[in-house]
DNA sequence: CGCCAGTTTGACCAAGATCAACGCAAGTGG
DNA sequence: CCACTTGCGTTGATCTTGGTCAAACTGGCG
């Protein structure tokens, strides 16, 4: 089971039960989570850091502990993309077993978990019940990356970066204050716009009073409804 | 296993093995698929027939036996992006276990399969080495959908249409003459484009000899190398 | 033949990119 | 402790790509 698998997941594979029904493994799960830290390496990165490369091979992946890491890809002529982002809890890096074909950098500085993928696949031969919850991650992995192609290929600049601050706001389960680690380059690439557009946005929505941005790194929600209202879909 | 699972499969499920190694289960593939076949009812769906909506139970999925699909999506002032399209041989329709959150629809007059979502998990439970073609199957979209994020991101307009031409041959696995089952239209909204944009680069491709048009729904590679220097990732 | 749907082309427009300053806070070194 | 640098972030002016609007073309079909 589970020679190659999807590109990450934003979500809390092994600590938490999926969010759409199914109850997974109610009695198991601990037994595996304390099974898998006992496979695991505690490793820190420096902001900027890189945690693997594109084209390494893809023997091993990680859980996050602390800190936010982007999944990008350099094209030949320097523009970036940053397919995800991750943060603590969310696994990252069970990508196909041969090559990585993005790289996984640090946003800030970062702690993970690196697990060994051969370790991996034989508990899970043994417990066959992970399989179910390595599928649940693909899948919300690949829902997500839907309402991501929806975005980057129809959206205007201001719903992207409304999309993007609802997203921050409901995965850190904050209502009002976001703390923002990425840079605004980051974001950019993220949004498929550049880092002056976005600071545009997000000074006119400043502007009249949708959020506030005491520093840039943290920017909170005044008027959801408003942020609401211009994503519409 | 397989409660909930991806968008679709850009591939053969069933009857190939997955392209990248791992060699599952030369032995019993044919069984299962006999098995299948059993289970699955033949439907036919005319031109642009719907064959679920946004929002339908999502109790069932489909292999595609002849004809082309798109997996999309109205946004509520009538733009549209169609996450995917689906053709013969390839699965659909694995999304998650509650309500579609795209449409399916017929790009011409399609054939397909439908199987009966709680039967096909009781098979997956007897023989569950079918749970590793789901997931290969569920990989290969991520990848595919993570390759369509880059393009929406970072991409121009030539750019967008080389790599669609290009997918297009390599999906059909020919090198020259494309059969293109699709408008102009369903083309734009699939690369994140207008249709007169879509029209424009195929223009300028045909006057510098990179393509021929002998019919909008027919195009030939006449410069490979051209197309792919004008992707050039 | 004329209509219809889809495609193509052209003229013009605007969202967002690019280029260029400027601001500002956190180091750094004299 | 204070100039100076450095790395982001923000703002403005201008340009370009691709979008919008409109008209012409094409091939099938009643």
């Amino acid at each position: 089971m589970f020679k190659q698998f999807g590109i990450g997941a934003p979500s809390e594979f092994f600590t938490q039960p999926p969010s759409v029904g199914v109850s997974i493994a109610r009695s198991g799960q601990l037994d595996e989570l304390v099974a898998l830290e006992q496979l695991g390496s505690r490793r820190s990165f420096a902001r900027d850091a890189e945690i693997y490369a594109e084209g390494d091979r893809a023997d091993c992946w990680f859980k996050i502990v602390s800190g936010t890491v982007r999944i990008c890809k350099l094209m030949a002529d320097g523009r970036r993309h940053i397919a995800e982002f991750f943060h603590a809890g969310d696994c990252f890096g069970l990508d196909g077993e041969g090559e990585r074909t993005f790289a996984a950098e640090a946003v800030g500085d970062v702690i993970v978990m690196r697990f060994n993928r051969a370790a991996t696949e034989r508990l899970i031969d043994e417990r066959p019940v992970l399989a179910r919850c390595m599928c649940n991650m693909m899948l919300r992995n690949l829902a997500h990356a839907q309402t991501r192609l929806l975005l980057l290929g129809r959206m205007t600049a201001p719903e992207r970066v409304a999309s993007f601050l609802l997203e921050l706001a409901e995965r850190r389960d904050v209502r009002r204050v976001l703390e923002v680690p990425m840079s605004r380059n980051d974001i950019a690439d993220y949004l498929g716009l550049t880092i002056e557009t976005v600071c545009r946005v997000l000074s006119a929505m400043k502007r009249d009073g949708t959020i506030a941005i005491p520093n840039p790194h943290r920017i909170e929600i005044c008027d959801r409804d408003a942020l609401e209202a211009t994503v519409e879909m």
